[in-house]
RNA sequence: CGGGGUGUGGCGCAGUUGGAAGCGCGCCGCGUUUGGGACGCGGAGGUCGACGGUUCAAGUCCGUCCACCCCGACCA
């Protein structure tokens, strides 16, 4: 490709909405542009790197049996109501009319698409497993898009489905893609490490998330060292400090004017945090045999720990949390600020499971300006449902060996569910079995995001001239610089970097060539900030000696090869570089 | 949705007490230059986010709305 024809103009300033460095860096090189809130062009240079990322979970997913289709963006509302999800998902979901008023989807994910085809197509045992996947645009309405091409509201996903006779299949396909998405981010050159995730709205039992660890990542991470146990905060567990046990005290009542954090409390009392109750009030979304409700639930944690949302989602078997407003807690009786376990009615009381063996606590009194002090569980009050909602932080001990968590910050790359039967039993997708049986199909769902893998790739890799692609997913091989300017009168060096230009390109090397009538300064700026692994120039310094210059985009050295043997040498540099990336691939033990 | 911020040429920005819309980069033409974002001369390009109001006069003051960014809430 010929810079001079190149849609992509670099830019010396970033524009100023992008904060994030591979935001900057992807627009500043040209790769990308934006158009709205969450929506991006890809140019032609980021389109070429997204290809062969795209080619690299084609590949990856074929060789463990996938099969590639095309599902499409644009839904009948019939199969998402028949999932129930029509109702089930809010605004994120992007719908619209027809010309015929008829209800239409914008395809967020693509489960109720395959349920619908395998319905049809899927009858036997016979015909499972199965591994069907696609590549294909998604929206999801995300009410705050940000960081350039790590969280959008359009973007491509690779997404695959397995189909299985039972759970042992699924296991197995599950197992296999535990894999291939490390190969995946292997050949991409991108570290993840994967880690133990909640299932979410997508129902399931078991998910795992891909994780690039990075400080700009949206979601935290608890990782231990010591024995190699990894989940995401929403479901990490701990193993809890207990408080020491006492005889429970008489309870009594007490002024604590203004006091209404815990840390206030704490210090006014003169006892620990770990010596109070905190009170937490959220409103949640329940559905029930009349359709959904909303619940206030009162949920208390230690004073010295933090509420998990997603523990207490999960617990109650809600829809969704949302905080509890002033006015909805007070109807219940309790008082913001003094809320109390005792004496409440009409609300849902979920305990974490420590509350119970922390005798002594100091909770609110449900009245403005006091506390009690010597409350108990069992005596004082009781709970609807007693189970683990607190939240891990740093350096929380290990559930499985007491060691100390670090809490780190994630990118989620990619996400593996085991779905089972919940769409396929949802929609009638059933196939007979050998022994004559109509079954459920059981299901597993895969993904990865394109343009967020891209962007993760950008984040990691770069200097203060630009990024330093991988040549696995670079969008060119080489980047061929010409120098040749007036003072190549005879036009020696312009006809140099056109032979080498077209040589290269018939030995199937992947050449950006910079003909373009600019300074060295400018040439050299642009080819660092667009990345491209390796770097020819064809200038008259190192012509004169019947050679041209070499260098490696991560390396400073340069190196003058023979004219002669440019395109040999490029070829053996390039499979340096592939075989640098190929050979750091390797098995993975999977930990289900 | 709550809090904060920003909207002036493709990008980055300035614009005073309200009084003729500017600068740098980029772009076009001509010439000089050519191994790390060169220089000279001459150009093109803006309904100042939108609408309404105040005023003799609004980029500037007032109001409403919109867009974009950041923090939070939310998120397979």
């Amino acid at each position: 490709m010929r810079m001079s024809s190149l849609l992509s103009q670099t830019l010396r300033e970033a524009p100023s909405d992008a904060e994030i460095l591979s935001h900057q860096l992807l627009v500043r090189a040209g790769y990308i542009r934006q158009l709205a809130a969450g929506i991006f062009t890809s140019m032609p240079l980021a389109k070429r790197s997204l290809t062969k990322i795209e080619n690299i979970m084609r590949d990856e997913m074929n060789k463990i049996g996938g099969q590639e289709m095309s599902m499409p963006v644009v839904h009948p509302a019939e199969i998402w109501k028949a999932t129930g999800r029509w109702e089930k998902v809010g605004p994120e979901m992007g719908r619209f009319l027809d010309r015929n008023g008829r209800d239409m989807v914008l395809a967020m994910t693509h489960e109720e698409a395959v349920v619908a085809i395998i319905k049809d197509e899927i009858q036997s045992y016979r015909q499972l497993p199965m591994l069907i996947y696609h590549i294909q645009t998604k929206w999801r309405d995300d009410p705050r898009p940000r960081a350039g091409l790590i969280r959008v509201r359009e973007f491509t996903m690779k997404d695959s489905y397995s189909l299985d006779r039972d759970w042992e299949g699924l296991d197995l396909q599950y197992a296999r893609h535990y894999q291939a998405y490390f190969n995946i981010f292997g050949r991409c050159k991108l570290p993840v490490i994967a880690v133990k995730s909640d299932v979410g709205m997508m129902g399931g039992n078991v998910a795992h998330e891909y994780m690039y660890l990075s400080p700009m990542g949206e979601d935290t991470l608890l990782l231990c060292d010591a024995c190699g146990y990894s989940a995401n905060r929403q479901i990490a567990e701990f193993q809890k400090v207990k408080s020491p046990q006492e005889e429970p005290a008489e309870r009594e009542k007490i002024a604590t004017p203004e006091m209404k954090t815990i840390a206030d409390l704490a210090e006014y009392m003169g006892i620990p945090e770990s010596k109070t109750a905190k009170a937490v009030f959220v409103m949640a979304a329940m559905q029930t045999a009349e359709g959904e409700e909303e619940k206030l639930v009162f949920a208390i944690v230690r004073g010295d720990m933090d509420l998990n949302e997603t523990k207490l989602t999960n617990a109650l078997g809600a829809k969704s949390l949302r905080p509890a407003e002033e006015k909805e807690i007070a109807a219940s009786g309790a008082v913001p600020g003094y809320a109390s376990p005792v004496g409440l009615k009409d609300i849902i009381v979920v305990v974490d499971d420590l509350i119970p063996e922390s005798p002594n606590l100091v909770a609110g009194a449900n009245q403005e300006g006091y506390h009690f002090k010597n409350v108990n569980y069992g005596r004082d009050f009781e709970a609807d449902i007693i189970t683990d909602i607190a939240a891990a932080r740093d350096g929380d001990a290990c559930p499985d060996c007491g060691g100390a968590m670090r809490a780190v910050r994630g990118v989620e790359v990619g996400n593996i569910f085991k779905l089972g039967t919940w769409y396929s039993e949802a929609v009638g997708a059933t196939f007979q079995d050998a022994d004559g049986e109509e079954k459920p199909v059981v299901m597993g769902s895969y993904g990865i995001g394109s343009g967020r893998l891209l962007a993760s790739i950008a984040e990691e890799y770069n200097d203060k001239y630009g990024l330093i692609m991988p040549i696995t997913v670079a969008p060119y091989e080489v980047h061929l610089v010409e120098l040749g300017g007036s003072k190549d009168e005879r036009g020696e060096v312009k006809q140099a970097a056109e032979k080498l230009y077209q040589d290269l390109t018939a030995a199937g090397v992947e050449v950006l060539y910079d003909d373009r009538d600019e300074s060295p300064g400018v040439k050299f700026n642009d080819a660092d900030l667009i990345g491209v692994p390796l770097r020819l120039t064809v200038g008259s310094r190192a012509l004169k000696e019947g050679g041209i210059e070499a260098k490696l985009r991560h390396e400073s050295e340069k190196i003058q090869i023979p004219v002669g043997e440019v395109v040999a040498r490029t070829r053996e540099i390039i499979k340096s570089l592939y075989d640098d990336i190929l050979d750091k691939l390797e098995d993975v033990e999977f930990e289900g």
